[in-house]
DNA sequence: TAGATTGTTAATCGATTAACAATC
DNA sequence: TAGATTGTTAATCGATTAACAATC
């Protein structure tokens, strides 16, 4: 079975087609053109009927897609139809941030258990969820079938316990660490650069203030 | 002055330069060629020389890049070595959590204020950033010159705070709220939605299932 | 059936990589 | 000077857009 390799701008645009047709769904809307789509998420009609069709022909010539199938396509294409189980170390506010989310849940992501090294931290329950030493890591992913570990730490010690997590057996490692995490090619690593999303906001705000200045200095 | 427009996939690799450069400092690496970069980032050279000259020749040939140099030039291509006036909309977990992490700072990002609607939170003083009503917004913006807000509040709320943020003149939106915010074209959104990023791992860990699932049935 | 709109192929555009002359 | 490595041009690769035949 042959499998095409899909791109990975594809990939990170299909979160956002899903969001646009969970609206639509809540507007009452139930089919769409992709042309009607082009137009709400300012995006081509083209390039629409493209990404779709890496996965299949969702849509009917003569009348568009429908808004709730595609919806219900989209999430299994993404996996989120399935449940993951998912577990956060670092019980900061960040970590804390996540787990009280609640969002992740509707979309099949259960967040199993929190892991801290703070004893002042380990103990506590955040929306259910208790916090743990980080000694009890290995054991508690194998027992509770862990597949997705957020990591919500310093980078100083992102890569030792992204060692734990990979010989523990963890399937994805979601981190929010600054700092580029080595794994096998089997383990998946999605990173969230905070800083790094500052820094290309810094950049164009400085680029918009320049372009501010000559635009003064040229036309009035 | 013509001013080249600059990829958007070059300025996102840019942080990644600065934060590596960040790390040769601490090593205490004084130079280094495209080569020896391209080998720990996992970048090619080719990409690197290219990425760097769209911004001036930073290099020597026969000689590679002066760390500290290239690190100081990045910075200010990036505008991280001003001053940005900052303030965060929502005091919740997310909102703390970006309240407290002081490498912001370091870069130049300064936390003036925070808002929130709930009045149990409003006066709370989180490292030394007073929690403040939202109704004080527009007041606040103009006396202290902010250029950037973190929003960090439900998607309900949020292009209703976004236009008032618009009105009151900020610069730019650093928007954690899960909507497409519409906004001038002189105001700068930089998006950072957690569960898109959520699902994009999904659709990564499903793909290598499906692939390991595969190799499984046909190989042994 | 006629009109609408998809699925898909072809054309264009942009980004990445390779190659090498310039130069430190 | 000879060796190293950049800056930059040319070649390749991939992604986006346009066009249109297929078909509901």
């Amino acid at each position: 079975m042959e499998r095409k390799e899909i791109s990975k701008a594809v990939i990170s645009r299909l979160p956002r087609y899903y969001r646009y047709l969970g609206e639509l769904i809540e507007e009452g809307v139930e089919r769409i053109s992709s042309n009607e789509l082009s137009a709400r998420m300012k995006v081509t009609a083209s390039q629409i009927r493209q990404d779709l069709n890496n996965f299949g022909g969702f849509g009917q010539q003569g009348y568009g897609y429908n808004v709730k199938y595609l919806y219900a396509e989209i999430a299994k294409i993404l996996g989120i139809d399935q449940q993951h189980n998912l577990i956060i170390i670092g019980a900061g506010n960040l970590g804390q941030a996540i787990a009280n989310y609640t969002n992740f849940e509707r979309r099949g992501f259960v967040i199993k258990g929190m892991f801290d090294i703070n004893p002042k931290l380990i103990g506590l329950v955040i929306r259910g969820i208790e916090i743990r030493s980080v000694d009890d890591l290995e054991f508690f992913i194998k027992e509770n079938e862990i597949q997705i570990a957020a990591l919500t730490i310093p980078k100083t010690k992102a890569s030792e316990i992204a060692d734990r997590l990979v010989k523990a057996g963890i399937k994805a490692i979601w981190n929010f660490a600054h700092t580029d995490l080595v794994v096998p090619d089997d383990v998946v690593v999605e990173n969230v650069h905070l800083s790094e999303s500052l820094m290309r906001l810094s950049y164009r705000v400085c680029s918009m203030n320049d372009q501010a200045e000559i635009e003064g200095k040229t036309s009035k």
